[in-house]
DNA sequence: CAAAAGACTTAGGATTTCGAAG
DNA sequence: CTTCGAAATCCTAAGTCTTTTG
């Protein structure tokens, strides 16, 4: 089965979002509604644990239950030494005035507004290994219960009507949401879903129902669109009720206390049942996705924090206290195994600290990068077969930015690939081509099954040593039979501490992206154009990790209605420039004070038609270059935020105009502590 | 030692919200 | 005020890498 006709069930999707990687401009790396949502909100409130009164005295818990034990150890980072110094005193100045605020006043000054001001970054970290001291939270916010559907809807099996027992309903109307989804179409989907629908029936629905091609589910599928539309359609109160419980709910169980501090949770609603679809070609796809239950819950908290009540009837699996991890709460998945896990939000210390290390590691990279390169150069000549392959796969790695490449188990996935699992038939080999020599053709689809494709021209070392861990092989065989990322990661942690392989993804973006700014940034621009210099930059980096999309659904439309914006403003600016002509010509033959006035005014029209029209052009550029190309996961997880930050300073861009609000608080760190003069 | 389990980051698409145009 | 497209947010899958287990 192994990489047989990979790209044959796949290729559709991935031919048309194929992107030209060789960007000109991008240098590589020096080199019923309503009462139904009524009952699904009570549910909410009922199945969590019960509201707490507002004014309660554990409402100051968090501040009462650390104590002063919290004072944190020292453990400076080497790359931080000089500011944790210089921040030191301003920290603990932070700190002093926190504990001094009188009682009565915390409970009324919203924390809120405390909190948000709090710098974690401005203070000591924890020891290696220790991840909090105090953890509070009220446990997780389960799916609402399944709701069955009313009487007249119907469902026919071979024609004929039939009830369904709840549970096998259930499983039913998650396939019929899905019904106008292509997949649904799709064998593999098909089969899956029956084989686990079956097992929710009963017996006598088993015997009735031996074939899916029977099931009609027409009828509950429009009524489901009907329900949306409903829901659509609701009046503005009835929105603005939902909205409202929503913020409660929110209020209630979004936020825990960890270490003095509310902070943000992530995800804090349980994920509900439904029939799982994976990315790309994925074996499970189809199958039934359980509903979690308070029994299938670990909890994870402080022993002397309020412990979270599991719903009223349940218990939890297992409450644990154990601060060497991050999460509050996990289960384990049905489809793969895995554990899932509650977390805190990006803008949380832990993640924003997490965030920053990753960052300072990528920038201690950059000070022996090219050691590091110079070493794999040597090593494409060495005698072992395995060092050559590992010096192989750490020049795409560095060069072309691909991801690791772990092994992944068969049947479990669907087939994708990284660095260190490519196989033979995921490259060609083209001693010459359009002109170029050594070149090296890449086919592969990577992560989420999203394809790789690039011509890269390749040393002739390379070159070669591609020739020679392709002999004697099949296309299913694997390129670098003699490494995999574990070997390779553990070469990288003896080249620089903390090292491993997503580390060059990192520094090369972020590098990347200072280069760019510095080169395709015109002082002279206004801050329109300037932004569109800093996408352009953001697009090189997103085009260099591969980072696509699909074309929006929209887009040609949209384009469309911004190209008619752009030929009205041409008109009106056409029509301006007439007005200032005629009030020119008028105002010479008049020479008065009034028809001077005109022409200035008119004058100042045509420049204001002028810099919109251009704005709009801007606006069109941008949007058709990023037709395929998602800028969003670069910004957000591989471009140091304070390259950004100090771009900003220095051309006097507004902060908003690169960062949105959410992007703001998960870089609040970047954005408080980055100067114009940062240097990645 | 290798395989499995565990923890955490990275990812694109779907859904919801927002804000400008009509 | 309504509509519509874009932007923001949500969702959870799919990776990476580390730790534990047998």
């Amino acid at each position: 089965m192994k990489g047989t006709g990979l790209f044959a069930s796949s290729s559709l999707d991935s031919e048309k979002r194929l992107i030209c990687l060789t960007l000109p401009n991008l240098s590589v790396a020096g080199f019923q509604e309503t009462s139904s949502l009524k009952v699904e909100l009570c549910f909410f409130a009922s199945f969590c644990s019960p509201p707490r009164i507002k004014d309660e005295p554990d409402d100051d818990g968090f501040y009462a239950s650390p104590k002063e034990d919290s004072k944190p150890l020292k453990r400076p980072r080497e790359d931080d030494d000089i500011l944790l110094i210089l921040q030191d005193s301003k920290a603990k100045k932070v700190k002093s005035k926190d504990k001094k605020v009188p009682e009565a006043d915390k409970r009324k000054k919203p924390k809120k507004e405390e909190e948000q001001k709090w710098k974690w970054w401005e203070e000591e970290r924890y020891p290696e290994g220790i991840k909090w001291k105090f953890l509070e939270h009220k446990g997780p916010v389960f799916a609402p219960p399944y709701e069955p559907l009313p009487e007249n809807v119907k469902f026919y099996y071979d024609g004929k009507v039939m009830k369904l027992s709840t549970k096998a309903e259930e499983v039913a109307t998650f396939f019929a949401k899905m019904l106008d989804h292509e997949y649904t179409t799709k064998e593999i989907f098909r089969k899956n879903f029956f084989k686990d629908w079956r097992k929710e029936m009963t017996s006598e629905e088993k015997s009735t129902i031996t074939s899916l091609s029977k099931c009609d589910f027409t009828h509950m599928s429009q009524y489901f669109k009907a329900q949306s539309e409903a829901r659509k359609q609701m009046s503005k109160e009835e929105k603005q009720k939902i909205k409202e419980e929503n913020e409660r709910l929110l209020k209630e169980y979004g936020y825990c206390v960890m270490d003095n501090h509310k902070e943000r949770i992530a995800n804090f609603k349980i994920e509900p049942p439904g029939l799982f679809r994976g990315r790309g070609n994925h074996p499970k796809m189809g199958m039934l996705k359980r509903r979690i239950m308070p029994e299938d819950i670990i909890i994870n908290c402080s022993k002397d924090s309020k412990i979270p009540a599991p719903p009223p009837g349940h218990k939890w699996k297992e409450v644990r206290h154990d601060n060497k991890v991050t999460w509050l709460v996990s289960w384990t998945e049905n489809i793969q195994g895995s554990i899932k896990y509650i977390m805190l939000n990006p803008s949380s210390r832990i993640k924003g600290e997490k965030d920053w290390q990753k960052y300072e590691t990528a920038r201690r990279l950059k000070k022996c990068v090219d050691k590091i390169r110079n070493q794999y150069r040597e090593d494409w000549k060495s005698k072992e077969m395995k060092v050559r392959q590992r010096a192989v796969a750490l020049y795409f790695i560095d060069k072309l930015a691909l991801r690791a490449g772990n092994e992944k188990e068969e049947g479990e996935t669907a087939d994708t690939v990284g660095c260190c699992s490519l196989r033979v038939e995921h490259i060609k080999l083209h001693p010459e081509l359009d002109g170029q020599e050594y070149v090296v053709e890449f086919d592969f689809l990577g992560k989420d099954s999203i394809r790789y494709y690039n011509k890269v021209p390749v040393e002739k070392r390379v070159f070669k040593n591609l020739q020679l861990f392709m002999e004697n092989k099949q296309p299913e065989d694997d390129l670098f039979d003699r490494l995999n990322t574990s070997i390779l990661n553990k070469h990288l942690q003896d080249l620089m501490e903390g090292l491993t392989a997503k580390v060059f993804r990192t520094y090369n973006a972020s590098i990347t992206l200072q280069q760019q700014l510095k080169e395709l940034t015109n002082p002279d621009d206004n801050i329109p154009a300037k932004i569109l210099s800093y996408n352009r930059a953001n697009r090189a980096v997103a085009i260099l990790c591969n980072h696509q999309r699909a074309p929006p659904k929209t887009f040609e439309k949209s384009m469309m209605n911004l190209q008619s914006k752009i030929d009205a403003k041409k008109e009106q600016l056409a029509d301006a420039r007439r007005e200032l002509k005629s009030a020119k010509a008028d105002a010479k033959v008049r020479r008065d004070e009034k028809s001077k006035k005109t022409v200035e005014s008119k004058k100042k029209a045509v420049q204001r038609i002028e810099e919109q029209l251009m704005k709009l052009e801007v606006q069109a550029t941008d949007r058709e270059e990023n037709k395929q190309i998602a800028l969003g996961t670069s910004k957000l997880n591989y471009l140091d935020p304070r390259i950004s930050v100090a771009w900003c300073k220095k051309w006097g861009i507004p902060i908003e105009k690169i960062y949105n609000k959410t992007q703001r608080e998960k870089f609040a760190w970047a954005i408080d502590m980055a100067e114009e003069d940062y240097e990645f």
